[in-house]
DNA sequence: CATGCTATGGTTAGTCG
DNA sequence: CCGACTAACCATAGCAT
C-alpha cells in the first residue's frame, strides 16, 4: 500500500518506528492538551519510549498526583526505602547492645559501691575487695600528689610576691572553695615549716 | 464559522462542551492504544470528567505503574512515612542519651576502680574516698554473712546425716571450686571448733 | 442527552533533502 | 537522524434525528 491506510500493529522496520513514534506521540500530546482546555478536564498522558525515556502531558491536577508517583516509580525510591529499613534495624541493635552495656556497668558501679553484692559469689566479692583496696591506694597517691602540687604552688606564690602582698592574696585563694577543702584535707606533714600559715590569720 | 477550524479555548456552552469531551476522549484513548501497539511503548492516558469519573488506557506495564500510585495518593501512605521518620528520629535521640549515660557511667567506674582521676577536684577525691570506705564495709559484711551461711549449712550436714556419709560428702565439696575458694577465704575465728575439719584427711 | 452524518481541518505514512 | 513535504487517512464540529 502506498499512502494508504495502515494496520494497528507492532511496527517491525525500526526507523519507522522511530519516526511513527516521534510524530504519533507529539499528535497524542497535544490531543491531551486540548482535550484539557477545551473541556476544563484533568488529564494526563505519558509515555515511555522503548529506551525509558519520559514524555509526558499533565494538566495542573494531574501533575501534582504524578508527582508524587514520580518519588515511587524509580527504582531509586524503593532501594533507598530498603536502605533506610536497614538503617532503623542497625539503629536498633545498637540501642539493644547499649542497653546491656548501660545494665551491665551500672552492676558493676553498683557492686564496687557495694551494693547488689547478693549475686557475687566468694570468689566475686574477693575480686571486687581487691579492686577497691588498689582503688583506695590509687586514690591516696593522687590527693597526696595534688596536695603537693598546690603546696608547691602556694609556697612559689608566697616567695614570688613582695611581703606587703602576701596577706592579700593568702585571703583571696582562702575564699576559692576548691582550695578550701584543699586545706581541710591536707596532711601536715606535707607542708614545710617555713611557711607562714598562720600570717593571715592575724587580719580576722 | 461553519464547519470551521477551533480555538483551542475553554468551550462554554456547556451542552457542545460535553459533545466534545465525549468525542475527543474516545480520540485520545485510541490514539494513546494505537502508539503502544505501533511502537511498542509504554503508553497512558487518564481524563477525568469535571463530574470526577474516570477514564483511562494504559498498557501493561503503566497499569501496574497506576496501581502503585493508587496507594501513594491514599494520604495514609504519605502519614506513616512521616510516622517513620519520627521513629527513627526518637530512636537517633535515645542512642544519644546512651551514648552519654554509658560515658558518665564508664568515668564513674573508673574513677571508683582508681583511673583517670587527673580531673577530679580534691573535692571530689574525697568524696570517692569515702564511698569506696563504704563499699569496704559493706563488702567485708557481705562477705562475713556468706561465711557464717557457708559454715552453718556445713554444720547442718554433718548434723542431719549419719556419720558413715560424713567423709563422702565433705570430700564432694571440697572439690566443688567455689566452696574450696570459700575455705580459702574464711577467718578461722568463724569456724565453730565442733566441726571436725579434719575427718575427711585420714583418708587421704 | 445520545447517536449518526458529513464537510472540514488535523494527523501522519511515506518520501525526499 | 532530523525536518519538510504531501497525499491520504482520520477525527471531529456542527448539525440533524
Amino acid at each position: 500500500m502506498v499512502r494508504g491506510k495502515i494496520e494497528i500493529k507492532r511496527i517491525e522496520n525500526k526507523t519507522s518506528r522511530q519516526i511513527t513514534f516521534s510524530k504519533r506521540r507529539k499528535g497524542l500530546l497535544k490531543k491531551a492538551h486540548e482535550l484539557s482546555v477545551l473541556c476544563d478536564a484533568q488529564v494526563a498522558a505519558i509515555v515511555f519510549s522503548q529506551k525509558g525515556k519520559l514524555y509526558e502531558f499533565a494538566s495542573s491536577d494531574m501533575k501534582k498526583m504524578m508527582e508524587q508517583c514520580e518519588i515511587y516509580r524509580s527504582g531509586y525510591f524503593h532501594a533507598e526505602r530498603l536502605q533506610e529499613e536497614d538503617d532503623v534495624q542497625d539503629l536498633k541493635n545498637e540501642v539493644t547492645v547499649m542497653v546491656n552495656s548501660i545494665e551491665l556497668l551500672q552492676l558493676h558501679c553498683r557492686k564496687l559501691m557495694g551494693q547488689d553484692l547478693g549475686s557475687c559469689s566468694v570468689d566475686e566479692l574477693n575480686k571486687i575487695t581487691i579492686q577497691i583496696e588498689k582503688s583506695l591506694t590509687l586514690i591516696r597517691s593522687r590527693k597526696a600528689k595534688v596536695h603537693e602540687e598546690e603546696v608547691g604552688k602556694l609556697k612559689a606564690e608566697f616567695e614570688e610576691k613582695p611581703l606587703w602582698m602576701q596577706s592579700r592574696s593568702l585571703e583571696s585563694e582562702n575564699n576559692a572553695s576548691s582550695s578550701s577543702s584543699a586545706f581541710e584535707n591536707m596532711n601536715i606533714s606535707d607542708v614545710e615549716t617555713d611557711l607562714c600559715i598562720g600570717l593571715p590569720r592575724s587580719q580576722v
